[in-house]
DNA sequence: TCGTTATATATCATACCGATGCATCACTTG
DNA sequence: CAAGTGATGCATCGGTATGATATATAACGA
């Protein structure tokens, strides 16, 4: 798996940034979907990229807030970058406890299941929402586009499947509890 | 996230098993496509549900090899994974090094994105023709075939949406190697 | 018989995650 | 206008997970 020192690369090669801001892009932006790092990650991974010299420190001008830490990355970290985007991909990963629980589902109150499945539904729904309207006006390079068309279509069929087959589920699960 | 120990619960809550077979399920069984963990996990979790009472290690019978710990879990364990099922689930997450990678398809060169786009395509079609096969002969409980399903679902979403939009990200790299 | 694969346990350095703490600024709401 | 809330911003720390590695036996075909 790509690291996070590489994640923060990828981010700052499209421009400068401190270190809230990456952690932004990879809650809101079209990375998103399939990277994650958290400040626990980012922080020190900015330390090493700058030891080992991939990236620089801006000096930040006076005025505003000092606090802020601008990052720019150098020609050795563009290089770092390109050998790590060129190694072979691993293989894709997609954890979800929900699946985990559900593929328990005859252990648990109907009621319960049902729930849960519905609150997942909307959320995949709202998410959905928010990309095609985010889709059609944010300005994006082909590779940010493809990549978000995939999120699009993998969240339109995780939902529709749980639309679709849910009442198997939860009649499998009501069968159980009147056995029990 | 639903730790390593609750995933070896789930396991053993199917029947006893050594941290070898558990380790299998996650490679394999159903609950692979949405759950991992690692003997570098596995074990130190068997170790520490062993000490909370969670499972106990059976007397391995002298004939065959001896070096084989079986595991059982115990009602306080049941109880334990009931408690963990019921929270409400985190977040799904999807992790891809490809998706990172295509990001910033425009820096790579296009013989190789077409390439790795290929071999990608190739992977899941692969397992979604396991799948086909598996998921119509196997035994499973109405859980593990909806998880099953889930992940068919998501394999075909993915592979197709690649074979369709493929052709867009690497045109879009062909402009770029073309203009510098 | 020799190499390879499967079975099986275990450890270790590294990396990561999630929670927490702290401070400032902007906005809104009574 | 005060007070509260939420966003911006940096940083650390304990617990956990990862991935590689080591070790050993059994099975199985070349």
């Amino acid at each position: 798996m790509i690291d996070v020192k590489t994640l923060c690369l990828g981010v700052l090669s499209r421009g400068d940034a401190s270190g809230y801001e990456i952690r932004k892009e990879f809650e809101e932006g079209p990375l998103s979907h399939f990277s994650d790092a958290g400040f626990g990650s980012i922080y020190p991974s900015l330390k090493r990229l700058l030891d080992d010299g991939q990236i620089t420190m801006l000096p930040h001008n006076g005025d505003g807030r000092p606090d802020k830490k601008l990052y720019r990355i150098t020609p050795s970290g563009r290089h770092a970058l390109y050998q790590s985007l060129i190694k072979p991909p691993s293989a894709d990963k997609l954890r979800s406890d929900l699946m985990f629980i559900l593929s328990f589902g005859h252990l648990l109150p109907p009621r319960h299941l049902d729930r849960i499945i519905s609150d997942r539904i909307s959320d995949y729904r709202h998410m959905i929402a928010t990309l095609e309207v985010e889709g059609s006006t944010a300005h994006r390079t082909p590779g940010e586009r493809f990549v978000e068309g995939m999120g699009l279509a993998i969240y339109r069929a995780v939902a529709s499947y749980l639309e679709e087959h849910r009442h198997e589920l939860v009649a499998a699960a009501l069968m159980e509890s009147q056995v029990a």
